[in-house]
DNA sequence: ACAATAAATGTTATTTTATAACACCTCGAG
DNA sequence: CTCGAGGTGTTATAAAATAACATTTATTGT
C-alpha cells in the first residue's frame, strides 16, 4: 500500500510495475525478487527490472540498501529536499524504517571535513531490533 | 605497507596472505581482486579468499565496504574498542579513509531510539572528494 | 502531419560476487 | 592413540549486475 505518492512524475509501464511491486511489498526486495513478482505482468529479464530501478532511484522514489543488495520504496514525503536519510533494518523481522537525519548531516560533514573530505552522498544503514520485535521478545 | 598491526592474533596461512594483500593494496579490493593477487601464492578458489576474509572480519582486522562490494584493511589501532567507524570513499581516486565516529554513535542511537529501534551495528559510508583530489582540482 | 531525435523496451549472453557440498589435513585435549 | 575442531583444497552452483544489439514508443521541431 503506497501512502504518500511523492509528486510522482508519471512512470512508464515498467517503472510503474516495479514501483508498485516495491510499494506493496512493504519491505526491501532484491531485483530478482521483483522480477519473480512481476513474471505474470510481462517482466521476463533482470534488465527490465534494473533499468526501471535506475530511473526510480534517480527520481528518489526508491532507495537502495547497500548492505542487503536490495531496494525499498521511499517512505518519506520529500527525501530529495531533506537531509541525509538513514535506514534502520531489523535483524529479526527484516522490516526497514527510513529516518530523517536532521542534524546528523551537519555532524557527518564536519567530521569528514576534519579529514579534508567533502561529502557528496552518505549511506547510513543500521542493524538492530525494531520496536515491534523488541517488545515481543521482552 | 601495514602500519599498526593491531594485536594480531597469529593468522593462518591463507588469512595472512589475504591480510597482506589488502594491507599492501592501500585501498579497497574485491574478493576476486585478492584472488588474482594471490594466484602466485597458491590461492586458487574464491572460497579460500572468502573464508579468510570472514575470519579477518570477525577479528576486526578487515572491514567490508558494502557500497563497493569490497574489503579494506583496518586503518585504526583499536576499532573494536572504539565507537562506530565510518568510511570516506573518494569518487575520484577511490581512496578510503576510516574515521572514528566519536559522538556520532550516541546521536545515531538516540535517533534510532526515537523510533523504538535498538542499534546493534552501523554501516556508514560517505561518497565525496578526498583532500588530495580536492586540492588538485582547485 | 512528418521527419528527426530521444527514451523506453525486449532479448540473449556474459560478467561479477558469493555459497553449497564434500574430501582431506593438522594439531591439540583427553 | 583418538577424536574433534578448525583450516584447507576443489568442483559446482547460486545470486546480483551488466553488455550488446534490435525494436518500439514517445517527444520535439518544422
Ligand atoms: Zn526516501
Ligand atoms: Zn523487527
Ligand atoms: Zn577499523
Ligand atoms: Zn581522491
Amino acid at each position: 500500500m503506497n501512502t504518500h505518492q511523492h509528486s510522482t512524475p508519471e512512470l512508464t509501464k515498467n517503472q510503474g510495475l516495479v514501483y508498485d511491486s516495491l510499494s506493496h511489498a512493504g519491505g526491501p526486495l532484491s531485483a530478482y525478487a521483483i522480477l519473480d513478482d512481476l513474471r505474470d505482468h510481462g517482466i521476463r529479464a533482470p534488465l527490465q527490472v534494473y533499468r526501471a530501478l535506475d530511473k526510480l532511484l534517480e527520481m528518489g522514489l526508491v532507495h537502495r540498501l547497500e548492505s542487503l543488495n536490495s531496494f525499498v520504496a521511499c517512505q518519506h514525503p520529500d527525501c530529495d529536499a531533506r537531509a541525509t536519510m538513514l535506514f534502520a533494518i531489523c535483524s529479526k523481522c527484516s522490516c526497514v524504517s527510513e529516518l530523517a537525519g536532521e542534524d546528523l548531516e551537519a555532524q557527518l560533514k564536519s567530521l569528514a571535513a576534519s579529514d579534508g573530505f567533502t561529502v557528496q552522498a552518505a549511506t547510513i544503514e543500521l542493524r538492530g531490533i525494531c520496536s515491534a520485535c523488541g517488545q515481543s521478545a521482552a
